[in-house]
DNA sequence: TCAAAAGTGTTCAAGTTACACCCATGT
DNA sequence: ACATGGGTGTAACTTGAACACTTTTGA
């Protein structure tokens, strides 16, 4: 019923134990424009085909967890060298009414390029704002729900602009930014100050012209002192959010 | 070769997906006299039989992976009614030397009491001291790092003494608890200053004369405020550690 | 010249840190 | 009377919160 190929020279113990069907759900976030994205998919098997889904699908015999949410985001959508993070695993027996699946969520956060919208697209995958997420399949919208409280709990210990947002930036954009997040606004003024007090962006010579007449400055990261912030973990704590 | 016992009226779909063997393991924290320990196990089974090891084992078919850590624990220690949650889920194809297992893995916190001691060494299990750790089988040693890790993240941000401490505790112990969870010395006119502003205990009549001939005033926490203060995350923030 | 977004400083309140001595009591 | 651990207060400093106006420039 379960095929197991020989996979390696592994002895095996642990004979009688029972397997389980075990999947890899992926929660993708993407910032463009202002507005922060996730990345869906109308479900392609049944049951449920045709509703939206997040990116998932079963992990392999003698595949590395790790992997198979690579595997999995590549093969539903073509994004690539996305940098995912194990959230939780979600494990209630009858969760999915196509069979018992234990499915293990993970997370990315991505800087989200036109480009990437049309790529995404050619796989039936589609960038969708979080303010209007549809209702999603079995436990999906809790999935969402958790990674959202994380990515803010993140937001407030580490300087996270770094993967959601392209190498140039400007502060007005990395404000938005953190709107976006906790949906609240933060006064400009005090963000500014306790931001650059980290010391980890460069003011770049140019300016970025597309937004006003007078233009904002670029910044970018300081990448060696954004990773030895990144190490003492809790210096970075922005406390303007609640 | 793995049996599947008609569980539910369920349906069943995903019929040529791969199944996996699944386990649960578990990291339990006890406080007493003034020292963190862990709960562990000399492993039962081949491979690595007789060697220290978490709580573990495989979880069953259709069973709720919370249920499954329930049960595992209360079967290999007689342990109940200790609330687990999810640490975070082991996915390496070769983690295991004994076959490809994924592993779930669940902390808790206890109080301790003297009786606890002998009752799980019934069970062959064994309260150890943190510091006098022995090497663990697997990626137990990880797990454990992980969930250690984690619990001073956590009484950064949450009065956990709840779950360690007897109901009635002394400040001086408390103030013990936290210097063992972070290993470090905390000054105790600031510590105590900080605690109380929180507003979550209460001093009681009575005093410990255990410990000295003055004796301690006991404290009890306040759940009320204690629940009203956890659902407003973020609200509890312990400074007085790095 | 004006509209639209970028950029800038100060004051007040709150919280954190560092630090040393007296208290109560059992033996 | 003394040894042991319990308990307390303050001053200097750092950080956070609230808040309004000037600058630049393209159209």
């Amino acid at each position: 019923m379960t095929p197991q190929p020989a996979e390696s020279v592994q002895k095996r113990y642990y004979q009688h134990s029972n397997k389980h069907l075990v999947a890899v759900d992926c929660i993708i976030f993407g910032f463009q424009n202002d507005v922060l994205k996730i990345l869906l998919l109308k479900r392609k098997v049944a049951p449920l085909k045709g509703q939206w889904s997040l990116i998932g699908s079963f992990v392999n015999t003698g595949e590395h967890l790790d992997n198979a949410a690579k595997r999995i985001l590549k093969e539903s959508t073509g994004l690539q060298n996305v940098f995912m993070e194990q959230l939780h695993c979600f494990g209630k027996s009858d969760r999915d009414p196509g069979d018992r699946v234990i499915s293990i969520a993970y997370t990315a956060l991505m800087r989200l390029e036109e480009s990437d919208e049309s790529k995404v697209e050619a796989f039936g995958a589609k960038w969708v704002e979080l303010k209007k997420k549809p209702d999603l399949v079995i436990d999906h919208n809790e999935m969402m729900a958790l990674a959202l409280k994380q990515l803010q709990r993140k937001a407030r210990l580490y300087p996270i602009g770094f993967e959601l947002l392209p190498k140039k930036f400007t502060l007005p954009q990395l404000l938005k930014l953190y709107q976006a997040i906790y949906q609240q606004k933060i006064d400009d003024r005090n963000f500014r100050k306790k931001i650059l007090s980290f010391g980890i962006l460069k003011k770049l010579e140019e300016k970025d012209k597309s937004e006003s007449k007078k233009g904002a400055f670029y910044y970018s990261f300081d990448k060696k002192k954004y990773e030895k912030m990144i190490k003492n973990e809790g210096r970075f704590f922005l406390t303007l959010v609640k």
